[in-house]
DNA sequence: TCTTACATAGAAAGCGCTTGCTGTACGGCT
DNA sequence: AGCCGTACAGCAAGCGCTTTCTATGTAAGA
């Protein structure tokens, strides 16, 4: 049998709930009885029963953090700067809590199933990074879940993601419009006109704002944009690559390539280089994201960087009440151009 | 107030036990009162509250997974796969188990810390990855919070790490030495003699083991080892950039440079390039892990290929029970030499 | 027809903790 | 000297669920 509070009770010569108050630190104990508890809590070994503890206070220590892809260094950097925040070990502030991330692999079930479970535990605070999945039923299911969620006391923090309105969710939203335009204005600044374009999946929030800033940028300098210059594919290498040979067989007179984001643009560059172009002298090549080994490239690799430690210990300090929300509840977070050597002017 | 077992009992017309066991399934219930619960469960949003139910069975669905740094995708791929199969959301398997995945940034008392949590609400399963710190006091801590873990039915499995003798836990280990030795024999095999080594902070295993066996190899050739040659720094680009400006410094006739890892190697292979060294013409380059990106690096990274995902999933099945665990306890599980081209013969 | 067994459903006793409320000293007042 | 406020400590009632044991209705066996 484990040890229970009663035991160290029992062994303190004090009651239970004396016990209890010692270790919540939450009502006045003299000190030498305090003493006397700690030495017995010491002497056995007593760990605290989370669920039993949970349960009759009603309250839990857990915060969930969901990512699209937990291998992925895009949402590895935000989920670390969250758990840094929220007053985990090594946090200063409070009790310890523990966070919970969760992998919803940009499967919409699963991120409502993920959902659902940390409804479950009565998590303290859930933070959801990236874009969302633009299914109107999901969207709809989702919304309903964060409603629930903040009903019952949790905060919603949205990290990366576009507003969830009515849900009393808090939303960080990383201005991928903005960021899309400037970089496609960059390139234009450049001298280019034909641009080929890797999108991510489709039905994706993400996808579609890079998108959009890409053509705002295009409309604004009235160029017309060839249905055949952009492609989608996954936010991997692989995706980059291969479509990166499709835009070439499509348009083989392309001056840029503009990636959804800095992996789908190395695998551009490979694709590049595999097919005897040279970056930038042939062919331009930008990302998004600006993660740690976009510089590494070579040639490094123009980009637009997310402050996405930044966003992620803000969207951990918001959950844990310990900043104030933005007004309205949402805040746009923008990203920074970052020109670099794989961006140049086109041949000719 | 929230939905309890009690209310979804009364809607339909039954007792709270047949609601349970209707809910969890293991006892037999007639099809029509099932439906008729099922039913009632819908209508009144019912979640089941998670502590409450833990701390009546004693269980709890929670796998704690422990890494070094989330950020770094050598865990984060490692921690995805186990992830993946703990029948989480998406997982075929009996009951949604939540995985919390713990970030310890390498800090000995948060690894601490973060297992007396994951005790605390009694996890079903721990699973930590990647390598020990080798401070002994706090080994001995860890064993003994692992030898409680399992003592009380938590199933403990190490993935990428060291075996933790009479713990009870069963460990994947990598064989880093091995790895180190064959990396370096292929770069005295291309003819190298004069060999800088980057390794990873001290008091780590994974630093030592590959670092002893890339020692192994030259001793194995009869090199003698210059105590300039080896530079310890973090697991990162920075390190990597400046540990090799360090070591060309100390000795500028060095042929080769072998990093603790891909990162660190990238950093290297840009330190090289700033010096105005061409890879592999004038300095060879190895990494370690073989992440996404190395292939990607110009030339593509000669480096030892981890099998972290596969390791992951399979750290994952023996921690749900699904699979059994290696004879002893024990598994090694050896990594793959990918000769790329940032190693070639010296010059001259 | 009466017993024996099986399939379900319910009653109730906790699981280990928190917390509102109720003592009980003790020191400082008037 | 008598009263009250303060500072602690304990009692006991749950928190919402699981599960053992018991009760009941029914089908099968004698």
């Amino acid at each position: 049998m484990t040890v229970t509070l009663a035991d160290v009770a029992a062994r303190a010569q004090v009651s239970p709930a004396t016990v209890s108050r010692v270790l919540n630190g939450n009502y006045p104990v003299a000190a030498s009885t305090r003493a006397r508890v700690l030495k017995a809590v010491d002497e056995l070994d007593y760990v605290l029963n989370g669920p039993a503890s949970a349960l009759a206070a009603a309250t839990s220590d857990l915060v969930g953090i969901l990512v699209n892809d937990i291998a992925d260094p895009f949402f590895g950097i935000m989920a670390g700067a969250v758990q840094s925040e929220i007053g985990g070990p090594g946090g200063r502030a409070g009790g310890e809590r523990l966070a919970v991330v969760c992998n919803t692999g940009g499967i919409p079930e699963r991120e409502l199933t993920y959902l659902t479970l940390l409804q479950r535990q009565r998590a303290a605070a859930v933070v959801l990074t990236g874009g969302a999945m633009e299914d109107g039923g999901h969207q709809a299911a989702v919304a309903a879940k964060l409603r629930k969620l903040t009903e019952a006391g949790t905060r919603v923090v949205l990290c990366g993601r576009p507003p969830a309105p009515d849900t009393g969710a808090i939303a960080l939203t990383f201005d991928n419009r903005g960021g899309g335009r400037e970089l496609t204005e960059h390139l234009i600044g450049l001298g280019h006109r034909r641009l080929g374009y890797i999108a991510g999946p489709e039905e994706r929030t993400t996808t579609r704002h890079r998108l959009e800033g890409h053509r705002t940028a295009l409309a604004a300098h009235g160029i017309e944009e060839d249905p055949r210059w952009t492609v989608h594919g996954r936010y991997d290498r692989q995706a980059g690559y291969e479509a990166t040979l499709e835009l070439l067989r499509r348009d083989p007179t392309l001056t840029a390539v503009v990636a959804a984001n800095d992996t789908v643009a190395l695998g551009a560059c490979a694709a590049l280089r595999d097919s005897g172009l040279r970056i930038p002298d042939d062919v331009s090549v930008a990302g998004f994201d600006d993660l740690p080994f976009s510089i590494d490239a070579v040639p490094a690799l123009t980009t637009v960087r997310l402050p996405l430690a930044e966003a992620g210990a803000r969207a951990g300090r918001v959950a844990m009440g310990r900043e104030d929300a933005p007004a309205g509840g949402i805040a746009t977070v923008r990203g920074e151009l970052m020109v670099r050597g794989s961006s140049g002017r086109p041949r000719g």
